[in-house]
DNA sequence: ACTTGATATTAGAAAAACCTAATATTACAA
DNA sequence: TTGTAATATTAGGTTTTTCTAATATCAAGT
């Protein structure tokens, strides 16, 4: 029964892999479209290497994908379940706020 | 606009308190409903101060909350956005899957 | 007042995550 | 080919997490 062990393995690594405040960031960024790796740190102030370094480990957690156009990379968000939660994050953090601090 | 930033910042503090493979079992547990500490001790095989600092850790976050009968306080899961990414979870991670393995 | 069962807290060491600086790769253009 | 813009990878030190062992708290029951 040790499935469970490997399960919650899988998702917890799933899970690490999109929490940290500036993976959410970029992946905040992407959902308003595909945008290339200079677009990304632009709008989230990452530095070049640790931006490449945070797109990596959403690569292979497979929460996003990319496309290359010549010499820019393109990245999106390609996977299903990263959609639904950040769009439940969004719902839950971003909006729905009882009552808004003037 | 830094705003984003604190946002950001309290939704990985969220996700970093639920995505640890102990703390995914232990809401596991009790999504089946509310439980002991020793019955989840007992279900995900934690020692006792980590079942315990784990379960902290879920607190602080208003992911679970506790009610006392006597000596024994019986966890639960509190928060809606938690009850609704363990249900993506679960869909995602635990069936739907294309091929079972036999 | 004591004891005990159930759970929480603290301390410290080991492992994992993260940032910066430096270097490498890759695709094109001259 | 050589140069360059765009991005990736490696190395390192610092911070954060997580486990175990030890100790504390708290609410009955005697």
């Amino acid at each position: 029964m040790n499935d469970m062990n490997d399960k919650a393995e899988a998702v917890s690594k799933y899970l690490k892999g999109i929490a940290s405040p500036h993976r959410l960031l970029l992946l905040c960024s992407m959902a308003e479209g595909e945008k290339s790796v200079t677009e990304l740190m632009e709008a989230t102030g990452l530095a070049q290497s640790s931006a490449s370094q945070h797109l990596a480990k959403l690569r292979e957690e497979g929460a996003v994908s990319y496309r290359r156009e010549h010499r820019t990379l393109y990245y999106s968000i390609s996977s299903k379940i990263t959609q639904d939660i950040m769009a439940l994050l969004y719902q839950e953090f971003c909006q729905n706020k009882e009552n808004i601090d003037v």
